[in-house]
DNA sequence: TTGTAAGCGTTATCAC
DNA sequence: GTGATAACGCTTACAA
């Protein structure tokens, strides 16, 4: 047990040489002959040197973290992007702090004035459901930290932004129940101030226009989770003029209908086509398998990473980059092969 | 946008007095009078001053980040794991540093080497299923850098360790099985070297013996995921003496178990019962909703975090605690009721 | 090629 | 109560 820190000091009184020289030859600096360079390092692999990389970044005033703000953490499409994040980064030499919003505002603030204090060299950030303000990213940006957005965007603030094309997602997976003979097809959406649920629900009411179907919208509802929708399938089901299918906004909702639909005693997808979004393996667990729009989060992350990581080093400075990552339908058993 | 960012040494030359006055106003210190508290903290509100946690690591020599490596991200159990994780910790004032083995021991060597140069506080780990030396683990302790590890455990080291009864999981769940009338109960194992196969499989023979049912080693495979379970389950059925019923070492294998079996045309449960090992979503997407046994991966984490930040804090200097998370059997749709 | 010394922002120690 | 000073471990002008 190390009593204490081995540091350049020490490596230096070993060999009688200066801290600089030890400093210098550990950092492979050309002006240090080969000979130093080598007793050097074998001196500091003999004392099993650490460099102190605390000192390190106070000294260069700026360290080698990523700040990853996520709204919550056990859910697929999220840790697919930390994934994506977490790979990248190390990949590139940083090191990745994880926080969970869990959809605050308040949290939110928190982590920002953490990531403040704590000098990170970038965040990577998207908003928590309540979050109306946007101050605290400003600040952020005022502390000399790179910022970049991912999936909930800030409209307001100018970063780089990464997020899923949520619109041709929906548009691609309404045109697929509309050509498979669906006409009367229900939406079930998240909250409507929530970006993904606008480009969500455009992507729906383009596709019925594209089609020359009309938008009825007593078949659009705000229901997100699977409990939600397990409580309201059956009384939409039991509407005067009932949807032929479903199209909702994530596969846990989604999950929800297939339960209700079935538990009616209709066959899926002979009488009640159903769509959701999201992708992972809870799709394929449902039977039949759940016809989804896959949002490639670890593409997310990846993209996002990259960003940032360009940013910190100054590739891009200056420049404002929109990403849009692409989104696939993924065709399965919930909803009809094309007539 | 802060040209440069402003310290205490700001505040001070603002305000005429000095920078350690002006520190411990800010650290509320006792000696410091009321009336110049308030001017400083007004002073640093102004100034929008944020502490710079680099030079405060570096002065006091310890940091708030607590370093995780996990063997995969998107996971259920692990991303539950790591939700109880960043609670705690964040409840407790420090950071979270996520890293993802991806199961490989090199990977490991890299991480826990950028651990200990980052100084961190503490380590949460659990190993990959590659490593078989625990060398770094040691360096973790010799640097003075506190180890809980959880789930994937290493018992040559000494440290406080956070484990899944998988033992009563498993026996609960054949025992489960059993008492709904299954007796040639097939197991679908992970590869046996790893400590969760050894403990289930014991669990799962001592249900056996317990209720006086022979063990048939030829009802024993290896099979964890749901391609291999979809792909092996209609040789097993098949069999001359074909099971009654399964038990899986995790969900995933026994979504692909249920899908082979309703694929041959039998009936969940009433022909063949299905078990997993888990917990989550995907359990209830399934049709019926699948039998398990919940992890509670979030409480590992919380545990696990909450020890460590003790040993920290040195509350338990000199313990080393075994901690032992209970399993829950949540019976659903795919096993019999009992008679 | 190597050494000296200053300084990153903070706090602990010792004076006053 | 408050101020001066040193120190945490490292890098980097500037000197030699």
């Amino acid at each position: 047990m190390a009593k204490t820190q081995i540091t350049i000091i020490d490596i230096a009184r070993e060999l009688n040489i200066s801290p600089s020289t030890v400093s210098r030859a550990l950092r492979n600096h050309p002006d240090i002959s080969r000979k130093t360079v080598e007793i050097v390092k074998e001196c500091a692999e003999r004392l099993s040197y650490k460099p102190n990389e605390m000192a390190l970044n106070l000294r260069l005033g700026r360290n080698n973290i990523i700040g990853v703000i996520v709204p919550e953490i056990v859910h697929y499409f999220f840790s697919s992007i930390v994934q994506g994040i977490e790979e990248t980064a190390s990949a590139e030499g940083f090191n990745v702090m994880l926080f969970r919003s869990e959809e605050s505002y308040e949290k939110e603030l928190k982590i920002t004035e953490s990531l403040i204090n704590a000098r990170v060299a970038g965040v990577l950030a998207s908003l928590s459901k309540e979050t109306d303000r946007y101050e605290h990213y400003q600040q952020i940006l005022d502390n000399d930290i790179k910022l970049v957005f991912y999936d909930r965007i800030c409209i307001g603030i100018i970063t780089d932004r990464v997020v899923v094309d949520d619109y041709a997602g929906a548009l691609s997976a309404v045109e697929h129940l509309i050509s498979t003979g669906c006409r009367r097809i229900a939406f079930y959406s998240s909250p409507l101030h929530l970006e993904i649920s606008k480009n969500r629900r455009n992507g729906y009411l383009d596709a019925l226009r594209k089609n020359s179907i009309p938008v009825d919208e007593s078949l659009i509802f705000v229901c997100d989770t699977r409990e939600k929708a397990m409580e309201l399938t059956p009384q939409v089901l039991s509407l005067p003029e009932p949807p032929d299918s479903f199209f909702a906004i994530n596969d846990h909702t989604a999950t929800g209908i297939l339960y209700a639909v079935k538990k009616a005693g209709l066959r899926v997808p002979e009488d009640i086509s159903i769509c959701g979004f999201s992708g992972g393996d809870l799709a394929l667990a449902c039977d039949p398998m759940l016809t989804t729009v896959e949002q490639h989060g670890y593409e997310v992350g990846k993209t996002a990473a990259k960003l940032l990581i360009d940013k910190i080093k100054g590739i891009t400075h200056g420049q404002y980059t929109n990403r849009i990552i692409k989104t696939k339908l993924m065709v399965r058993g919930t909803t009809k092969t094309a007539p």
